[in-house]
RNA sequence: UGGGCUAUGGUGUAAUGGUAACACUGCAGAUUCUGGUCCUGCCUUUCCUGGUUCGAGUCCGGGUAGCCCAACCA
């Protein structure tokens, strides 16, 4: 019976599903968490059918890869549903924060292919915030304390134990006001005086226990210059903020979760402040938690990355090793490569570690779609056709990128090929030709037939004498070969198939000298940043010092003996490279024609 | 040990309470003028434990493990 029931129950569960997933074809792509719920939203009809979120960055430091996944985010749900993103620079702490990061912010931004609708600082707000705070004081919600911090953390208590109250805490309203406006005057030392928010010094939630709303600074604002010598603090702006600029949903990172609940109590505070009309609930800002972006070998925290910079193991904030979006996109990643890992890894709750090949993988993907192929040999070795008439030149053709293809799916020629020359002396990489590489290497050596790559058939000897030559420490210097005239690419009688490998070469007359970086992972270890903090407790050291035993030595490899086409040799910085049967590469701001300079991007899928 | 959050192959992410799937990695093969791409196949999954239910990855209770919170940072 209970057997019978179950298939019943099964089969009728069935039909219903099927009934819906056909209605649902409307929804083609697959949303996330959140997007969910702005969809929800929206139908709903909430915020009046609004969609305004924001992407708040404090210019205090270089965007990386980590912003790009809140970017994606902010800008891409916006740009999903028809609502709008601003870029609003959370500029509350002129200590730390300059012109100089907000311009990288914007670039950065556009880089990736988004734009704002509007671009906001906190500090436009900052006069809407103190006025909003002096109301909190006359409306016993806030205070002036004059303790100490030490006092003050002192009396906060612990997560397991209450805090107590400032002995502050109920002292008259006038006289707060009083010495609030005089902690904007500049003849209040800092640290002597903050205002506090009167919440509960017991709330289990230590963001409630009274916390700072003000901190005096004395200190002139980039923007603002001298009007303000206290400001506010991230807690008591960003809220705010939302609010006043009438953001809908306000997305974060998950550590913001228990700032949840005083945003919401500083949002309704403020709606009463204004004396704004309508539902509370249906017409707010509301604040959403995803999980930020780990990635493994890899350290994010702009404090550690600073550290880098300053000591000198990066060359800066944009070196090719980094994780900053300036030093990926040195490196070579394009944007609609991160983005397309940003969309493979998704949005949840659980706090992530993502795997870096992962990262590549989905690079990969985008520049196999994108890079023009080239020809480089970055490790060369000399080999002479000895049956090619010496100072005769061909020119061949080489196509630039065999995935542009035309609705039939054949490659596309037309404008897509360049030039290349052949001669008798050519490069080829020495660990394409073997003197005893046996049956499973199919690439170059005594008796052996290879193509070389839109040219020609080449074998060598049998005897491995007449194939090659080598130094007095027994290094091959040079190879020899003949060709087979009647093999030439794309002539008739030049699909003759033979067993080995087609190969890359480089005419030697022609190639040109380059500089080749060659990138490794910055860090030996999984989880740097556990490890650097686990290494600072054990050992007493900070900074640099814990960072040193988990730096990989062998992060960059500056290669001065590579070879290059022409073609490749004048490409203007930022261009999408494959060296064939290599890996990616692009060229660096620092390349000319005469001294081409490539960063290696990532290596190909490799499976001999 | 207070509060909050989380747990699905090696990694990440899906799955109105109804046959656990997709991508990456790894392995094998086919195709190839790139040992790339494209294509095919294989390996490996619901933290533990009770309960509710015809039926639980999903809901509830209890464990366990991990993350966040005690900055005059954001």
């Amino acid at each position: 019976m209970r057997e019978l029931h179950s298939v019943f129950f099964r089969n009728f569960a069935a039909e219903i599903q099927d009934n819906k997933t056909t209605d649902m074809e409307d929804v083609k792509e697959s949303l996330n968490f959140i997007e969910k719920r702005i969809k929800e939203d929206l139908a709903n009809g909430r915020n009046g059918g609004r969609l305004q979120t924001r992407f708040p960055p404090e210019p205090n430091g270089y965007l990386h890869i980590g912003h790009a996944k809140a970017i994606a985010m902010d800008f891409g749900a916006a740009r999903k549903f028809g609502g709008t993103c601003y870029l609003r620079m959370d500029d509350t702490n002129p200590q730390k924060e300059d012109m100089e990061y907000v311009r990288a912010i914007e670039k950065d931004i556009k880089w990736l292919g988004f734009e704002w609708g509007k671009e906001v600082y906190a500090s436009d707000y900052f006069q809407d915030l103190w006025d909003f705070a002096e109301w909190c004081i006359l409306n016993d919600r806030a205070y002036v304390d004059e303790q100490t911090s030490e006092e003050i953390a002192a009396q906060k208590g612990t997560p397991t134990e209450p805090g107590q109250n400032s002995p502050y805490r109920n002292r008259p309203a006038e006289e707060s006001l009083r010495l609030f406006r005089e902690m904007n005057s500049g003849n209040v030392e800092p640290g002597k005086m903050i205002l506090r928010a009167k919440i509960d010094m017991a709330s289990p939630n230590m963001h409630f226990r009274d916390p700072i709303m003000y901190r005096v600074l004395n200190m002139p604002h980039w923007r603002t210059g001298n009007k303000w010598n206290a400001y506010p603090m991230y807690d008591f702006t960003h809220g705010q903020s939302d609010y006043l600029e009438g953001v809908t949903h306000s997305i974060c990172t998950l550590e913001f979760v228990p700032h949840h609940e005083l945003y919401d109590l500083f949002v309704t505070w403020i709606k009463e402040w204004r004396g704004d009309e309508g539902d509370i609930e249906d017409n707010r800002p509301r604040q959403f938690e995803f999980n930020k972006l780990n990635l493994n070998y890899t350290l994010m925290s702009k404090r550690n990355l600073l550290i880098l910079t300053n000591e000198g193991v990066v060359s800066g904030w944009d070196d090719p090793r980094m994780p900053t979006i300036c030093g990926i996109r040195r490196r070579g990643y394009s944007p609609e490569g991160i983005l397309n890992f940003i969309d493979k890894i998704g949005y949840t709750t659980y706090d992530a570690l993502n795997d870096i090949k992962l990262l590549e993988a989905a690079v990969r993907e985008d520049l196999n779609t994108r890079a023009t192929r080239v020809s480089a040999v970055v490790d060369p070795v000399r080999l002479v056709i000895t049956n090619y008439p010496e100072g005769k030149v061909e020119e061949l053709t080489a196509v630039n990128n065999p995935e542009l293809r035309d609705a039939e799916g054949n490659t596309v020629t037309e404008g897509n090929t360049h030039t290349i020359h052949f001669s008798r002396e050519l490069y080829i990489e020495r660990e394409d030709f073997m003197e005893d590489g046996g049956k499973k290497f199919m690439r170059l050596g005594p008796g052996k037939e290879v193509r070389l790559k839109n040219a020609y058939i080449i074998k060598c000897d049998e005897d491995p004498g007449k194939c090659i030559r080598k130094d007095a420490d027994g290094r091959i210097v040079e190879i020899y070969a003949e060709y087979d005239p009647e093999s030439k690419s794309g002539m008739p009688g030049a699909d003759r198939k033979i067993k080995g490998k087609t190969l890359h070469w480089l005419s030697a007359p022609h190639a040109v000298p380059c500089e080749v970086r060659e990138y490794d992972q910055l860090w030996t270890c999984e989880n740097p940043r556990d490890a650097i903090k686990q290494y600072e407790d054990e050992h007493g050291v900070r900074g640099i010092e814990a960072m040193r035993p988990f730096l990989n030595p062998d992060s960059l490899r500056i290669n001065r003996n590579a070879f290059v086409e022409e073609y490749a040799a004048s490409l203007p910085e930022l261009t999408y490279l494959q060296f064939q049967r290599i890996g990616y590469y692009n060229v660096d701001p620092d390349s000319t024609p005469e001294h081409p300079v490539f960063n290696k991007t990532v290596g190909l899928r490799d499976s001999k």
